[in-house]
DNA sequence: CCAATGTCAGTTTAACTGATATTC
DNA sequence: CGAATATCAGTTAAACTGACATTG
């Protein structure tokens, strides 16, 4: 089958093929996702920070002390991106940096109090707008969501492992 | 909440908090989105071109004869930067756009043989990658991921609708 | 007049590559 | 020396806001 698709006025027309875009996961998975961040955006700018701050911030508070180059990994960036991200926070007085006790060449990131505090008010609302997005699926519904994302995750991280 | 965490020698640790990044289905579909869009730019890097390029190539395809404005809306972007998106497009000779026949102001956008030849081929990477990613999943956890996916973006559009 | 469209101009964010110095 | 780190510099991609003309 091969449909028409009128879209005389500019209305956007589902349409065509079978195995068009809206049957892809992949597609799903960027649509959600700009959808989401959307919405993170709009509700973190009120408070100042942006979503790969945030993100930053998030993977900081995880994983106490760590430095640069191990944040750069986590987040599936470069060192140099990170390093960037780093400093400007930094600069706004969200982390500090001291030369690592060993001497070493390594500089652990830590949270300031001021961060811990943007931080909480961050969480709070990312959590919210999280708990508005699975509001209506049941529980069951949720957890298979969520193995299913784990699987992805997975799956695409095999290869490149 | 002051957990340990040792990464003496700056290993991440998965840490703390119960309610932590980890459990999130926002975090997970960060990492999931960014996973899949990193081996989707190594691919179509090799065809030349980038993700943002394809996906609004697919959706040109989809939906015949659409004018930049309705693009815009449809990529959840601004008509500016789908203006330049287009533009970028159509130097390239990936895209055609006329005045509307109806006299009009709109210049609804087609794709050249080029750019259909071209997009058969990215396409086709670009299922060979979702393929991989859901091999390991069953049929049914497909199809509930898929409609996991679907409640997310049902949820996220509602309120900005 | 109003709303939507297309587009020019300038800006910002967040990534990138390349190169350099340091340190174990 | 080699590997990992931190960081400087320059660049690019892709979004943004603002402004303006056109058109129905």
């Amino acid at each position: 089958m091969d449909d028409k698709a009128e879209a005389s006025d500019g209305t956007a027309v589902a349409s065509g093929r079978d195995e068009t875009l809206d049957r892809r996961i992949g597609y799903r998975l960027r649509q959600a996702q700009s959808l989401l961040r959307a919405r993170m955006d709009q509700t973190l700018r009120e408070i100042g920070i942006s979503v790969p701050q945030y993100a930053t911030l998030e993977l900081i508070r995880r994983a106490l002390g760590v430095t640069n180059a191990q944040l750069a990994r986590d987040a599936f960036i470069t060192r140099q991106s990170m390093n960037t991200m780093l400093q400007s926070l930094q600069r706004r007085g969200l982390i500090e940096r001291d030369a690592a006790d060993d001497g070493g060449r390594q500089m652990p990131t830590r949270l300031t109090s001021d961060a811990e505090a943007l931080l909480a008010d961050a969480e709070e609302r990312v959590v919210a707008i999280e708990a508005e997005m699975v509001a209506g699926m049941s529980a069951a519904q949720q957890t298979a969501l969520l193995e299913g994302l784990d699987g992805l995750i997975a799956a695409l991280r095999a290869p490149a492992d």
